[in-house]
RNA sequence: CGGGACGUAGCGCAGCCUGGCUAGCGUGUCUGGUUCGGGUCCAGAAGGUCGGAGGUUCAAAUCCUCUCGUCCCGACCA
């Protein structure tokens, strides 16, 4: 056991910032609520980003880029945007010496700015739609803060599109949101729920709100990514209009969807153990470790390390990509060796020592089972890539299952609250409340409806009112 | 922002109540030896203006005041 790492049992909250740690995923910024993104860290978010980016592309989306700060005015456009968001702003009063006459903020969110530059780039319905995503930085002045998944500036991605019919829009809003649920399953290996918000857990501004909820391994949930359909309230504050085939202005229907930062707190919140860091391969910056071992200088020289890296190089063709490390640290031994890629959640250890080279074979180890298995080098290429790919999969499936064993159905609210209590995870109920009632089942439980899943349709009656409702998810949630 | 706790070596802590040798311990780091296929063992060494400022005192890590910051629980949130 890693005695460096607090078990999941004593300490949940104690394990995930150990595990962060003992990764060097990330460290703490001298700015409050900050964080520093260090190499292992930031080396998955460019594994994350690029998947997502590549589905961003195929379903026709460009990247552009706005600015960081945003005109306290902007912000002041759309009501609701304004109230959800200006208690968080952090405001640039100041600069070049002089006190400002207009504070900027710097963006929480960039629906504004975007919104603006819309209305000066769309005139005409042969303008649409506009499918514009954005990767930069935010920042929300957080009261609480935590590693990944919730930090005063991250990183994420957002996309922001108008288009010319609410169908359009809102076939967009769950387009993306399909999009997101598939990256995170496929590449991410999270299992997540897709639905839609209840009116208390809307983005502000929006008329519709989706998002994905995932299950962390205490059960807790977690959202994952939010797809927004923001009606014409964004259009009608920025004036976002254009002219229709019939010669007559109209708003446009705008979207917004985001991933952040989070993401990597939910990786290493669905796969991690008590030993550390346990990663997907897709994600791995490391998916494979090869260790050649051996105390013999010569040995060493002579044959395991050209062997090694005659291998690495033959993995890493195969992966398409710099994926595997030799691991050429002599000067330790080879358990330290071991651990320290155990605790970085390498997926793949591949071992080779004077007995392997004797046997031709490869002593590979994973990491998310610990299983120990000999391979013939001949044939290491195929199936190390066969056992990433199981490893992938089982990652996945125990999520799927984790998150299916702890999802239970309550017919009453007494219900619903017995198994929040003892059992937690989610828990879905009818409801069909308002958002007064959100509150009160928040204030009563700490649960808060997650998302109405979209894979179901069915109604029942409510828990709260007794009138009819829909399937609900509820959760405690991060 | 409300309630609670805490700032002492990179990290984790003891010492503080009841001021007083050169501020300790574990771990990590460095050196030498030993060991070496899932965190060896032994020896030695480096590393601290005790969060900061002010005060009380012959004397402050310890007592007092202020301040900055962190963590936990709530409210808010990707």
């Amino acid at each position: 056991m890693a005695r460096n790492i607090t078990t999941r049992e004593q300490d949940y909250s104690q394990w995930y910032l150990d595990v962060i740690k003992a990764a060097e995923l990330a460290d703490y910024a001298p700015v409050k609520g900050c964080m520093v993104i260090r190499p292992t860290g930031y080396s998955i978010w460019e594994n994350v980003q690029r998947y997502f980016d590549d589905a961003f592309k195929r379903t026709g989306h460009k990247n552009a880029y706005f600015p960081l700060l945003i005109p306290n005015s902007f912000l002041e456009k759309e009501a609701e945007h304004v109230e959800g968001f200006a208690p968080e702003c952090a405001m640039v009063t100041h600069a070049g010496g002089e006190e400002l006459e207009e504070p900027f903020a710097i963006r929480p969110t960039s629906e504004t700015v975007i919104g603006h530059m819309y209305s000066k780039w769309i005139q005409s319905w042969r303008d649409l739609p506009v499918l514009i995503n954005q990767w930069c930085n935010v920042m929300r002045w957080e009261k609480r803060t935590r590693l990944f998944l919730r930090t005063s500036e991250f990183l994420w991605q957002e996309g922001h599109t108008a288009h010319a019919t609410r169908e359009e829009a809102v076939e967009e809003t769950l387009r993306m949101l399909d999009v997101y649920r598939k990256v995170m399953e496929e590449e991410l290996a999270l299992s997540v729920v897709p639905g839609e918000k209840t009116a208390g857990e809307r983005f502000p501004g929006a008329v519709d709100t989706y998002s994905c909820e995932a299950m962390m391994s205490d059960k807790k949930a977690l959202q994952a990514g939010t797809s927004h359909f923001l009606g014409q309230n964004f259009a009608r504050a920025f004036e976002i209009r254009f002219q229709n085939q019939a010669g007559s202005l109209e708003e446009c229907w705008t979207t917004s969807w985001g991933v952040s930062t989070r993401l990597i707190g939910a990786i290493i919140m669905t796969h991690s153990d008590d030993d550390g860091l346990v990663l997907p391969p897709r994600v791995a910056p490391v998916k494979a470790a090869i260790l050649p071992i051996s105390t013999d200088e010569k040995v060493i020289d002579d044959t395991l390390l050209p062997r090694a890296r005659k291998l690495s190089a033959q993995l890493d063709d195969a992966l398409g990509g710099l994926y595997t490390e030799v691991d050429t640290r002599f000067f330790l031994r080879p358990s330290d060796r071991f651990f320290y890629h155990l605790q970085r959640g390498v997926p793949l250890r591949l071992e080779l020592g004077e007995k392997d080279m004797k046997a031709g074979t490869v002593r590979a180890v994973r990491r998310d089972t610990g299983e120990k298995l000999d391979i013939a080098q001949d044939a290491l290429v195929p199936t190390a890539l066969k056992i990433l790919e199981d490893i992938q999969a089982s990652l996945y499936s125990r999520a799927k299952t984790f998150r299916e064993d702890n999802t239970h159905f309550a017919e009453s609210y007494d219900e619903l609250k017995a198994i929040i209590e003892e059992k937690g995870g989610f828990v879905e109920a009818y409801f069909g409340g308002t958002q007064g009632d959100e509150r009160t089942v928040r204030e009563e439980t700490g649960a808060t409806p997650r998302c109405v899943p979209l894979s179901d349709h069915s109604t029942g009656k409510c828990i709260i009112t007794g009138k009819e409702g829909r399937k609900t998810i509820f959760a405690r949630a991060y």
